[in-house]
DNA sequence: CATAATCATTACGAGGCAGAATCGTTCTAC
DNA sequence: GTAGAACGATTCTGCCTCGTAATGATTATG
């Protein structure tokens, strides 16, 4: 009783769709940002610490849902690059306060552009009254999932 | 002239939204297989199977995007549960065509309403119309993107 | 003043994956 | 008909990522 052999019986859903169609976009991603010499998890870290400077990494670690001994070659990584900077907190020396270098600041704004180029690639199919459908349908489910607004779940666990 | 702490500057664009969101669908969906000690790389190739059963490993790896090295292991997990056979064919005794066995089939069926819960699990925000409209409008992306229908990218290291 | 807690870092080990090498089988050329 | 190339599956090897556990330095507590 076996039909045509139809790829695929049962339609994909919604979930599955957003699974594959977020798993090519963070490709791509990653393809653009690797001309900047940057993996995604980096740039997500320049943001966070653009976002709030002068926090600790621990505090970084936390809203980012990473284990704090993975921040410390992410951060190693962008201090290298002379991006990012540890400032000791003179009242506790244990804290390393995190804030963004001028060739940071540049570096994010670079990424900015990229990050347009990056959505008009994905979205090429949409027209733009479509596009805002899309992301308003998107941010509510965020919300309802209750991502942080900004950070990429991809830091806790798989992606 | 630093405005106020905002977190994270320039709203998230389409792209960033759909990279999110697909990284928590596929964590959740992970986490609901591994309650039938599946992985998601396996599910993807039971369904590929169940589609066009018969075929060589070679064409299903061809098919998933994955190198064939990748996909004994992964015959080996779902052949050692019994849910897939290996068949000699006897006109060429190099290949190994892949077929599911009826524990195989079940499973394939619990994995559908699965991925239902999974749906509503995800999806919980939107209602009937609006799901079908994010659906129509993800289904675009994808067939503009050339993503092979019913496939899940993260197979292809690159994508 | 001593002990516990906190932050960053390092050390270690597990797991996954891609690419090269291997083994058996089939096709092709002569 | 046989030798050698081509092909499919598998194994082997090395790399890389990540999470957990220990380490060292500093500060809070009682």
């Amino acid at each position: 009783m076996a039909a045509s052999p139809q790829p695929f019986e049962p339609p994909p859903g919604a979930a599955f769709l957003l699974s594959a169609l977020g798993s090519l976009a963070a490709a791509r991603f990653a393809e653009r940002v690797a001309a900047l010499d940057l993996a995604p998890p980096q740039v997500g870290l320049l943001r966070a610490i653009a976002a709030t400077p002068g926090q600790s990494q621990q505090a970084v670690a936390q809203l980012l849902g990473t284990p704090p001994s993975r921040l410390v070659a992410l951060v190693d990584g962008l201090a290298d690059r002379g991006l990012v900077e540890r400032h000791r907190n003179p009242t506790d020396r244990r804290l390393h306060a995190l804030h963004l270098t001028d060739a940071g600041r540049a570096t994010l704004g670079r990424l900015e552009n990229l990050g347009q180029e990056h959505d008009n690639d994905i979205c090429g199919a949409l027209d733009t009254e479509e596009r805002a459908r899309l992301r308003a349908m998107l941010i509510r489910i965020a919300e309802d999932q209750n991502l942080t607004p900004g950070v990429h779940p991809g830091y806790r666990r798989d992606c």
